[in-house]
DNA sequence: GTCTATAAAGGGATAGAC
DNA sequence: GTCTATCCCTTTATAGAC
């Protein structure tokens, strides 16, 4: 049994759809109405121009998408509970929104600066406890002393890259929808041991 | 000195640096053309169609990424030292043509079937000798027991994705070029010492 | 081969009826 | 709010001179 939307939420979902798999400049306005079951002209209603729908979509997946990136690693909890958390909960995100990483990553390839004032990074440090709480366990012995910031980038690159080269990697491997699910859900426990393994002395 | 380059040879060059920025939606023939400094007319004496053009620059990226990318992997030395050569070629190749991973990504995104076809993987089994290499390492109990394509998967993350998402890195830990730079080549050790550290039992 | 000028198509945006 | 019809700008593609 289906909710019926308001057109509201059914010109967002259908451009989401669409701005997700072939971004600004590949969309069609056309494209966006006939999947919502509209015509253009509501779609112009609604959203003045292409632009302004695409720039309600990007603000809709930032809001969901960076604090799931961000709000782990500022907790305050140990270290390796950090890591197991973060991939459990990141890649549970990852299996629900599959396309949202690399829209991302084209947004910000097309137009860094923007990004970088929508995120205002300067007033939210996202990483000052970690890379702390590094500082900390690297001095009292508990890891290896490695640049933090390798750390961080190797946690998100084994989480996030399967999903924007899943294209890629299901046709090397042959693999269903299916088989590359349950090798990502394996990924949850991988990945904290593998970097566990690596930073233990 | 520079070389003079013939009009093709312009136009391909002028061409791959568009593309690869813009896709092949977001790139304008007009700006191709300035940027080979020709006109739109002779643009398409040369390569008829938008299409084609792009078709043209995608076989010369596939004939050199996926070379790079597969032709260690089949390769008759011991798997420790292959994974190093991978990481210490591949790494190298990125910090060349760091557009060309994002590039080829959302190829495969919006035409997945189009690059199976390209690469006809059927024929060519890219990690057969890979899969065999790694069950013997198994067997003989030099590495724990995991899913060989977890193993593959992960090299290749952990190399490639901090290009891909390398526009965000540089947000977030505030790097310039030459920072962000030394840290890739960082990790040409880092990444096979820690895949290692994962595999040992 | 290379250019200028122009045709043709595509697609975002609007007018106006209901 | 929602539709049909249409405008008009942008961009691809071609014609034709040199």
């Amino acid at each position: 049994m289906k909710i019926e939307l308001t057109t509201e939420e059914k010109i967002y979902e259908a451009a989401k759809e669409i701005f997700y798999r072939k971004g600004l400049d590949g969309a069609r306005m056309q494209e966006i109405a006939d999947l919502a079951g509209i015509n253009k002209a509501l779609l112009h209603y609604y959203f003045r121009t292409k632009e302004k729908l695409f720039g309600a979509i990007v603000k809709r997946v930032a809001e969901v998408f960076f604090p799931v990136l961000f709000s782990t690693w500022n907790m305050d909890i140990p270290f390796e509970a950090k890591i197991y958390t973060f991939t459990d909960k990141y890649i549970d995100f990852l299996i629900k929104h599959p396309f949202i990483p690399n829209f991302v990553i084209n947004l910000i390839h097309q137009n860094p600066d923007k990004v970088k004032s929508l995120l205002n990074f300067d007033k939210l440090p996202i990483s000052a406890q970690l890379e702390e709480q590094i500082r900390v366990e690297i001095e009292a012995g508990n890891i290896i002393d490695v640049d933090w910031r390798q750390i961080i980038i190797s946690i998100i690159s084994l989480s996030v890259f399967p999903f924007i080269g899943s294209p890629m990697l299901k046709i090397i491997f042959k693999l269903d929808d299916e088989e590359f699910l349950k090798i990502m859900e394996e990924r949850k426990l991988i990945i904290p041991k593998m970097v566990m393994a690596w930073l233990k002395p």
